[in-house]
DNA sequence: TGTACATCAGTGAACGCGCGTTCACTGATGTAC
DNA sequence: TGTACATCAGTGAACGCGCGTTCACTGATGTAC
């Protein structure tokens, strides 16, 4: 019952579905089990059960097909913390909300997680650096920073340098969290993020 | 002149030094050049110049020499803060030159400094995660920041509370600054070393 | 309506590679008698 | 002092594996005439 069978090929013309099913598959791998580096050619397309040069009809090659990843992850990532902060009451509350939303994407899916940090971006021309969706994520910070903050006077630190603060701090925390000994249990993450945005807002 | 020449081997009964070059060769492979997968245990061999099964005289298997890895880079790390600190005048300058060798050496060793982290934890038992080298490094923060720290009233974190914001905080500056678009200029990660002390010394 | 052909999605087999690990070995140095 | 043997450091060859990639293919669906 096992045999392997022929994939019931797209429509013609519509070739473009299994780009899709390759990604989730894909991510798919990531949040089941398995280290990052099992995100293999091979192991996606065994994921997406479809023969391994399948892929290469959607992607060049194996860095193409990661780089696509990458990308799916940062946008689910940041469609979460907007969501997480359009839920809240008011500005405070909603910098808290984000700041706990980026902790449990990051704990809750660590091997994603990781992934968004382990491509190593030194030899990326600057035009697909300024394009990096990290930029993104940077922005989501400094607006709900900003919205929080009033007029703090010349000697306190601007909404963008205390935004580099918070997502340095919350990332340091769950990279620690996740890469060394930790518990299941979350809260010392949390209380972290919580003593970031009292340190960030103290008057 | 490139024939494979047969290692001159140690004296009898003096078999330990090749296990300190081994470790000495993966320590450089990670520095040169190439990516923290190359950390193959072959790879270690070619550029210890001694044959891959030598390894297993000095290793159970790879997993072991790579563990061994990781605590000599921790070690490394904790000898460079404290040479650190105790070049410094009075607490606060030590707490900031401590930060700062503590950029430098994450950036100056950006596989070194991953590799800390890389090995996941998850799986390690208890006993083994209480004397993860980790806890050293946590210990010198919370001594370094003590020593800055007066009676704050007790509307003010603890020292040890601190120590885990500052260190986030720094690790969470160069990982971003490492593992995403970044100018050969470290200054920002100064920077923002600066900022994160001069939050968490404020009155 | 029929038929030859182009186009497209997807595949099976094969390639060369580096890997971790095992095995039986070599050759030098020590020890027992 | 000589010699047989044990012990130790280190090796070459081989294994099976999963990998990324290439190649020539299959078979269904569309288009031209």
């Amino acid at each position: 019952m096992d045999k392997p069978k022929r994939r019931v090929p797209n429509r013609w013309g519509e070739g473009k579905p299994l780009r899709a099913e390759i990604v989730v598959a894909a991510s798919r791998l990531l949040s089941d089990s398995g280290r990052v580096e099992g995100l293999s050619l091979r192991a996606v397309a065994r994921e997406a059960g479809i023969a391994a040069p399948s892929v290469y009809l959607h992607f060049k090659d194996r860095s193409e097909l990661v780089a696509a990843v990458v990308r799916e992850v940062y946008a689910g990532l940041a469609a979460d913390l907007v969501r997480a902060r359009s839920q809240a009451q008011d500005p405070e509350d909603g910098l808290r909300k984000m700041a706990y939303q980026y902790c449990d994407f990051a704990v809750e899916n660590p091997r994603r997680y990781r992934l968004m940090f382990e491509v190593e971006q030194s030899e990326a021309p600057a035009e697909e650096r300024a394009i990096h969706p990290m930029n993104e994520v940077r922005n989501l910070w400094t607006d709900a920073l900003s919205a929080c903050l009033g007029d703090r006077g010349p000697k306190s630190l601007s909404p963008g340098r205390k935004a580099a603060l918070l997502w340095s701090g919350l990332h340091g925390a769950v990279a620690l969290w996740t890469a060394l000994p930790y518990s299941p249990d979350r809260r010392p993450v949390h209380d972290l993020a919580d003593d970031l945005i009292f340190e960030l807002l103290a008057k």
